[in-house]
DNA sequence: GACGATTGGGGTAATTGGGGTC
DNA sequence: TCTGTCCCAATTACCCCAATCG
């Protein structure tokens, strides 16, 4: 389906999610969000997935397997328009 | 459509409210009051659904509602416009 | 090449989360 | 039953300046 692949500026994410642009470059950098760079650095994220994250509403069923995740242990999977919800408190 | 879907930080709502951030985090918890996470863990609440809690000075008929409220049994749907993404954690 | 705006990285202060207690 | 306060740990926000984007 058409998830609507569009890149968003940290700028954009952080609008949506209501936090510091310098907090969606952590989220990256820590591997909670996918992130595609630029040749120059700079860091642009998928809409569908930052919608994903935003809702949140179609990944109850991996309550579980985070709550036995460790926080630091996350291989900061973040490869694609996946839950990339990992490590939670 | 522009449901207004400002996000709110915890101390926002206290503020609002005249509680404690942490009484905002409790109702969140209960599921009382919808609630977004940030991939960190922190939350986010909807502006709508906040001032909705405020406002509902139009419905007194509710007193009575939640004196009949059961704490345990009630779903605590917080009636709010949109995806009310409940005590999850 | 130049310009304004955004982004990145580092460091420090403030807020938030969870638990436990009164 | 509900709220306010204590603890500590993690996350987030704001400061600086240099580089990149459009």
């Amino acid at each position: 389906m058409d998830t609507g692949d569009r890149l968003l500026t940290p700028g954009e994410v952080a609008a949506l999610f209501r936090v510091d642009p310098k907090t969606v470059t952590r989220w990256a950098a820590a591997g909670r969000i996918g992130s595609i760079r630029t040749p120059g650095g700079h860091r642009r994220f998928r809409e569908s997935e930052v919608r994903a994250l935003l809702e949140g509403e179609g990944m109850l069923d991996e309550s579980e397997d985070v709550a036995n995740r460790p926080r630091n242990a996350g291989p900061a999977p973040a490869g694609g328009p996946g839950p990339a919800n990992a490590g939670l408190y």
